[in-house]
DNA sequence: GCTCTCGTTCGGTCAAACCGAATAATAATT
DNA sequence: AATTATTATTCGGTTTGACCGAACGAGAGC
């Protein structure tokens, strides 16, 4: 893997590489962060500096934190999206239904940006926070994507982001992987059968109204003990595959 | 007001200044980003590759956009609030009961920003999305917030950020401001009469645990011909305050 | 009170941010 | 379809400011 990514403005590239860090370690002194990305202190200071005074960032005492002023761009530009306005509402109402997790996901530089989530009544905590950044191929709603999208963008994010794996059942081989696509895209909708969280198994259905490019992809997860025979194989599907329906539907009339 | 902010690194400064530039027009092009900002082309031609290629922004056909890459700063950093944590549910159950929308406000850099909100059954629109930034001195929260800082801290949010009016019922001077800050904090709780937006009030109550410092804020907003006489008086308080009391305790005792 | 570590300040230097101008690509108009 | 207008993109020079080393200050720990 290159290293050295050189952008346009440098600057701005050491700028979010910082970001990133502090975001990593959750918070950080400046020594911390000289040290872990190997600048001089008064770099990393000028930065921070900057970052700070932008409002970008705040110093509890010493250490700097990722600001929550970041919620004010993604938030923004999450709720200027139809898909997310429409679909959040189904969303609960799914996650209402089946007692589960309900999520909401969408593509975006080639990775799963989870735009939402909904908490069924039996649902376990997770560790998805909204926002959260996953690699498509490790998840149901992230498969119920790729196998909507045409092979040579398949191949594009394969290449730029590979197929890491996160548990020992992440699918880390692309013909196997594309094989599955074309059985998510005859049955209508994916699982993920602990690719991701080991003791998660997750269901999923892709948002394709009028042309076939889909929009993102909703899913309802849960325990492996109650995600299992008829459950697993008829009723979860009916429902997400109903609400993928609905949400289709509605995108189309406005 | 001084138009040339010089912060130690320039470059991220641009950065930035394009980023809220977009963000403010809700998307753009390169030649509308350098007429708006009086900047060559190709500068921010450079900028945008850059935040681009670092997949913090989305070029749909020529137009450049935000992208919610940002909900994962934002959203990682908010998860991390024990604040937040503790508060969604209890705001959640204080919108159910009272009907309308609940809010949770925390104070960063000297401005409101919103970390949640709750709908209520009766909930009417609103025109808060999460991470939104408001002025203090406008809303109910701000003020609950601002009545329990020292008069210094006060003064120096005020000197930072002005009282810049938004309705025609918005507090701009001062010394009016402190009188109500200092009525607020004598009731322990505080009212916003149409001062962010008309035809809206909202009632909100500071939680400050342990110390006195506030953490942040939490109120219910909703229609001015919902929220009058004994409403907002004596029902609306009653059950903020006790939502506030119980997340103060389950604060204390982690 | 001393030391060690961390954050911050300062000024020089050379790389790179910035810019103008030229080119390519796209949309609009006739 | 040809032409024009407008856009995005590329390229290379200049001079600014990003980057860095070293010195300074603040604070905790012993």
């Amino acid at each position: 893997m290159a290293n050295e990514q050189q952008y346009p403005v440098q600057a701005a590239g050491t700028t979010f590489r910082i970001i990133e860090t502090l975001h990593r370690l959750n918070g950080a002194g400046v020594s911390e962060l000289a040290d872990e990305l190997t600048m001089p202190k008064s770099t990393v200071h000028d930065h921070l500096q900057t970052l700070t005074e932008a409002e970008y960032l705040v110093n509890q005492n010493g250490t700097y934190h990722i600001g929550v002023r970041f919620l004010e761009l993604g938030g923004f530009a999450r709720s200027q999206m139809k898909f997310y306005q429409i679909a959040s509402p189904e969303m609960q109402k799914l996650a209402e239904k089946t007692g589960e997790h309900a999520n909401l996901l969408i593509e975006e530089h080639g990775k799963g940006v989870f735009l939402n989530k909904a908490k069924g009544s039996e649902a376990v905590t997770l560790d998805t926070h909204i926002g959260k950044r996953v690699h498509l191929h490790t998840t149901a709603m992230g498969k119920a994507i790729l196998a909507n999208y045409p092979e040579s963008k398949v191949d594009k994010i394969i290449d730029q982001h590979g197929l890491p794996s996160v548990t020992e059942k992440t699918i880390t081989d692309a013909a196997v992987l594309k094989a599955q696509l074309s059985e998510i895209r005859e049955r209508g909708y994916a699982i993920d059968d602990e690719e991701r969280v080991s003791g998660m198994r997750c269901v999923a259905a892709p948002i394709c109204p009028t042309d076939g490019t889909p929009l993102g992809a909703i899913s309802v997860s849960g325990p492996t003990n109650r995600f299992e025979g008829e459950t697993l194989t008829t009723e979860i599907p009916k429902n997400v595959l109903s609400t993928a329906n609905v949400i289709e539907v509605n995108m189309t009339y406005s």
